[in-house]
This record gives C-alpha cells, sequence and structure tokens, in this order.
DNA sequence: TTCAGGACTTCACATATGTGAGATAAAACG
DNA sequence: CGTTTTATCTCACATATGTGAAGTCCTGAA
C-alpha cells in the first residue's frame, strides 16, 4: 500500500472544518486535559490560539523518520499508529491509538532531533496540532503548562510500566483479548497486522489465537 | 529467606557513614544528575541538607506493599529490586538495579497513596534518602529541579519504550544476554530467580538457557 | 555438628508461538 | 471489465518456552 505523504494540511483545513466543529474538537480537548489538571479560562484561549485544527485522509504519513518532528499532535478521533523500521526494514508498530489523546514523537518534537518513528493515519483523522515554537509558549506562559506536562508524563510512565508488566506476564492471547477490551472497535479500524506487530504476536500466530477464540 | 523490614536507618546512620564517605556519596548524587541538567551550586546545598545518607543492610524491604512510601531513594551502591505479587501472590520482580540511579515507587511517594510494590536491598546498599516534604521544598525552592524532574520522567519513559520494544522482538535468550551487557556484575550479587522474573522468563527455561550459552 | 530450607539445575514432557508456503477473498487500479 | 495487490487465513512443521518433579549443592540456624 501506498502511504500519501503529508501535503499542507492547514490550506485545506478552512474548507472542511466549520466553526462549530472546530469548537467541538477542542471541547474534546479540554475534557481530556481536565483528566489530569484543572484547566484555566486563560490557558483554553491560548490553546485555542495556537493549536490548529486538520482534518487528514486515512493512509497519510503524518510525520516520518529521518525527520525532526513538527508537532505535537491531539487525536480528536480516528486511528493512528505510531512504527519504525528494524534491522531488517521490517514495519515495527508500537502504538496505536483511536484517541482521544495526545500521539506524538515526544521526544523528537521536544528536543527537535531526527526522530526514527513515522505518525501513521490508519483512518480518516481529525487532529488539533501544535507546532514547536507555538508550543513553547503555551509551556512558558500557561498557568498550568508545566504541572500538566509532568503530570502527562508521569501518567504515560505508568501506562508503560504496566504495558510491561502484561508483556511478561500475559499470553499472545490474552494481550490480544486484554486489547480487544480497552480499545473497542479497533478491529473495524486497524489491519490486523498491525495489532499483531503492536502486540508483539506473529501475524500467523495471531489468526490461530483468532480462530480459537471464535471457536 | 526472611527479610528484615526497616527499622530506623537514621539511628545507626552516624555511627557507619563519616564525613568523607558523605561526601563521597553526594558526588556520586551530582554526578549523575548533571547528565540531564546543570545543577547550581545552591541547588547542590539544598540537597546537602535534605538528602539523608544511609547504610541499608542486604535482604531488607525498604518500602513494602500496602503502605504509602515515605521516601525517594538514591541506590549510591547495592542492588535493589523493585517487585509486587500477582493475584496467585506470587513475587514478580519489576525493577532491578545497582545504582547509581533513583529508585523509588514514584507514583506512591508523590501522591501518598498506598503502593502494591515493594522496594527490597537485595544486597548491602548505600542510599541518599529524601522524605517527602523536603523532596517538596527542593521542587519548590531549587533552580533546575522542575526541570530535573521532566527530564528524567522524559528519561525514564524513553527507557520503557525501549524495554516495551525488546520484549516485543527478543527472544529470552537475547533478552537474557543484553541483560548482562548492560548491567555488568549483575549474576554476582542477584538470585537468578529475580533475574528471570524481571525478564518474564521462567526459572527453568533460565536455567536451560544459562546452560546452552556456557555450551 | 546436624538439619532444614533455599538456590539453582536437570530432565521429560506439554504447550505456545514462530515460520514459510500456499489458498482465498476482497479491494485497488488500470 | 479484468488484473494486480493486499489482507487475512490455513496448515504442517520447527522451535521456544512453560511445567512440575526430582536432584545437587550450599548456607544458616539450632
Amino acid at each position: 500500500m501506498e502511504l500519501k505523504s503529508q501535503g499542507m494540511p492547514e490550506t485545506n483545513t478552512q474548507d472542511i472544518l466549520n466553526l462549530e466543529q472546530t469548537d467541538r474538537m477542542f471541547h474534546t480537548l479540554f475534557s481530556f486535559i481536565k483528566q489530569l489538571v484543572d484547566i484555566s479560562e486563560h490557558d483554553q484561549a491560548l490553546c485555542r490560539k495556537f493549536f490548529k485544527p486538520v482534518f487528514v485522509p486515512k493512509d497519510t504519513l503524518l510525520e516520518s523518520e529521518g525527520t525532526v518532528h513538527q508537532f505535537h499532535n491531539f487525536i480528536v478521533s480516528g486511528f493512528m499508529r505510531n512504527f519504525f523500521r528494524d534491522e531488517d526494514d521490517k514495519e515495527m508498530t508500537t502504538d496505536i491509538n483511536g484517541g482521544p489523546r495526545f500521539f506524538t514523537s515526544y521526544h523528537s518534537f521536544i528536543h527537535q532531533t531526527p526522530s526514527n518513528e513515522n505518525l501513521h493515519c490508519i483512518t480518516d483523522c481529525t487532529l488539533l496540532r501544535i507546532n514547536r515554537k507555538d508550543n513553547e509558549i503555551i509551556t512558558l506562559t500557561g498557568d498550568t503548562s508545566q504541572q500538566y506536562v509532568g503530570k502527562i508524563l508521569e501518567h504515560y510512565l505508568e501506562s508503560s510500566r504496566q504495558r510491561i508488566i502484561e508483556l511478561n506476564t500475559l499470553t499472545a492471547k490474552e494481550r490480544y483479548l486484554k486489547l480487544l477490551d480497552t480499545h473497542p472497535g479497533i478491529l473495524q479500524y486497524v489491519p490486523i497486522n498491525h495489532i499483531a506487530s503492536f502486540l508483539g504476536i506473529n501475524p500467523g500466530s495471531l489468526s490461530r489465537i483468532r480462530q480459537e477464540i471464535s471457536a
């Protein structure tokens, strides 16, 4: 499959997303943020000013390996995955998510170093994006941005810890069932191949597992 | 084996650790911190004031499950592990390290919630510890503490990411060999059982793997 | 000194997962 | 419309890892 590479999303954005849609998108963002901190009106205004709504068609490579990733992405809707290539040039999917959630190659974005990761929109996606300079402005002038960054890093660290424990203790079948449980609808939108890679299971093996389950 | 539970480490500390030793310990701490941020003289003084040097004999349970963890621990020397009990009451070792490194049940410490984790000094350990109130003082009054917390969370997140990839792609033998590579001396100090649990390998299987390697 | 328990190994066997070569069907494309 | 790709499945076989029982060796407590 040929992936579209990304053109200039801002240009076609205004055509497609109207004000009401944009409002809903920011509402989704703020609901997400409020799970961790109490975001002030002032900071909400900052976000509205600097985060840009974007519609991205399916099978677009939003950011790609070898480049410095330009944006911090918040998935409002749609499924994305994060993958890199191993020594044998095989794609390894390290993350899959259908939002709402931030989905970014954080290290590359913050430190402005080339990434080995690719951000791939599997389905049509609506995103809120912010570039690095604007993100820095929010970080420096927001009331609670620093606090939020700390909390969200902490949160992802805890998720990682959990995932490590699961990889260490659960069988392939259990990991698969757990994924279906926590990501309802994922089967409908994400190719099994990517799910297998994400779970560290061989595609053939996963196929057998699916057969066992349905039997 | 019966684990000692922890008494009052500060009381026997002065007896054992003299000024020169203490100096060396802080030097180790600051070298570690300097890998991530440029710590100021002012902040070094803060650390000297609030971090307490502690000697902990081997097989001590420093913090235990069901309690709110009281200290942020920096391993100057010695091996510690972090473990919890699964549904079958079996110990699962989630982390092993011989320092220098911070070694803490971070979530419990910061949020003052009961932890399901246990911090176990496998060997004699020398630590620098700080309680939560003093840690908060440093966080609020230090020049670079906030920045440091951000950086170290980021660093651990990157490590977790790496470990997830390894669990997903490497065989048990490869994971074992990699551990020996990155943690020289671990075999000498840490029971194979704990290493097996940490790597997500059955002790019997690891034994066979070790046999294959030595052959 | 003896003894009990822990750490580690070994083995035979069970189970889980990987591998590669097709088969099938649907989607993409000219 | 037919052709080509792509995703997925299926199968037989190979390999990796788990399991439980037993054995060896060592160490620490009585």
